[in-house]
DNA sequence: TTTT
DNA sequence: TTTT
């Protein structure tokens, strides 16, 4: 325990597919783009405004595989997780710099894939998944041997 | 999955020490109240008024442990879990019911017992902490079997 | 500031319509129960558990009426607000006690009257929501002169 | 109302003192960097290991003078608010991508400056703090017509 | 009393 | 690039 505490929460919308990459060791990590809508008026003009803020996730091993298969572009979805800056190299040579949200927990508000009813229910035990009294029944590996990869 | 989200997030001080009980099989669940304040000026009469809301907060295993350990009385900490409502009957016959929060992750703000300064590290790992990338070193048995218990 | 937090945040459904009650100054508040989920396999028996939660939703003037006109028995909603203990005696003389969520802020994530549709932008414009960078148009009476009325 | 949630919590550590800037009209903008940690073993060599992740705090306005009045280099503070993406052109003419967490409610965990004891009461009251039940005294402009500047 |  |  560190006294700290890193957590972001979201509601939004896949703005792409899940893209999923899988490791030599068997571990695998998706990434998705999501999308969160702020409207207000603008006091001077009166103008109704929306903005949209992109979050980069970041989801790893089985609840990778479980955001893979059952969400899509456009469903949404709330997810849980760690803020998390990730640094890489341009291939101008220049420092890229990312903010990601690391996934922890998740659950789906809509899919249009209809057909995981019954799946869906152990959509939302992902890693290590806290909401849970029972152990998972699968074992889950969150080795980061990949921590060094430019992911 | 369900669908749906069950989260609680306490900063408060302990009203009381961690009373822990320990069940047959092993398992452990400890219980103290915490407390949090809202300050606000009464708009008629311009006073400035505090309420403190008690919580009842509920840690298990190996969670309940660390707890009951490095926690005091008048300690402030920070808790994460769900609300969970239990009944039972009184001895007056009638039925009680009481509103707790389950602890899934929590974490020292500050501590009498200023021992725990190295031991803290693992005092953050509750059950199936959700903030870990590797995996606990000690397994920790979540069975609910106390269920019916009336804690 | 007090140094604490009370902070709750739930997915779930409503399990009945929305309950208003009009005070005389032109306050209101409105009630409702909201159902969460939590499915898990039972370890020994290998069985599937669902245990539903219930909690007692609490919102007032703007944001009540808000709730009332457009939200139904069956209705997924995120809410997020502060736990409160209430206390009143009942009719046979003693005290009762109950646990509500005092909500700050909310946004529907369905609704079966879709006749909403526009208006559900200012929707999500309880008492001071915060996540509006400009002010509310219609100032909220927040004064709580309804604070001993047994609510 | 979009039906989305964007939300962060953070307990951190100040890594910087907070830097203040006013605009014409009366606004300001406070910024500092905020810590969190995260410790785990590496599975493989047992070795302990500490991550740490700075987030770009921003507040506006009254909140942001409390903040500069009060916080210094090293106290902790929970911080909730929102990700907010950024970019600007940098000096050799690239784009530059920040992202930020755009605070709504705060709150002191600790102080080296102590002398703030009784006015802290009114620290955690930054722009439309929700957590107030009755209306904060003095009214926050919180027109963005600073959105377009480089912070 | 909700929902999947 | 999402959604309402």
């Amino acid at each position: 325990m560190s006294g700290t505490l890193n957590k972001v929460m979201l509601i939004g919308h896949l703005g792409d597919e899940v893209k999923i990459h899988y490791f030599e060791g068997g571990n695998c990590i998706a990434r998705f783009p999501l999308a969160t809508n702020e409207t207000y008026t603008n006091r001077q003009t009166g103008e109704k405004v929306t903005n949209t803020e992109w979050h980069n996730i970041v989801v790893r091993n089985k609840a990778a595989e479980i955001c893979e298969k059952y969400l899509s572009k456009g469903d949404k979805v709330y997810v849980e997780g760690r803020l998390k800056n990730r640094q890489w190299q341009g291939e101008d040579g220049n420092m890229r710099y990312t903010t990601e949200v690391h996934v922890q927990d998740f659950t789906f508000l809509t899919t249009k894939n209809e057909s995981l009813q019954n799946t869906q229910m152990q959509g939302t035990a992902p890693q290590n998944e806290p909401s849970r009294p029972s152990a998972p029944e699968v074992p889950i590996d969150d080795t980061e041997e990949d921590d060094d990869l430019p992911f």
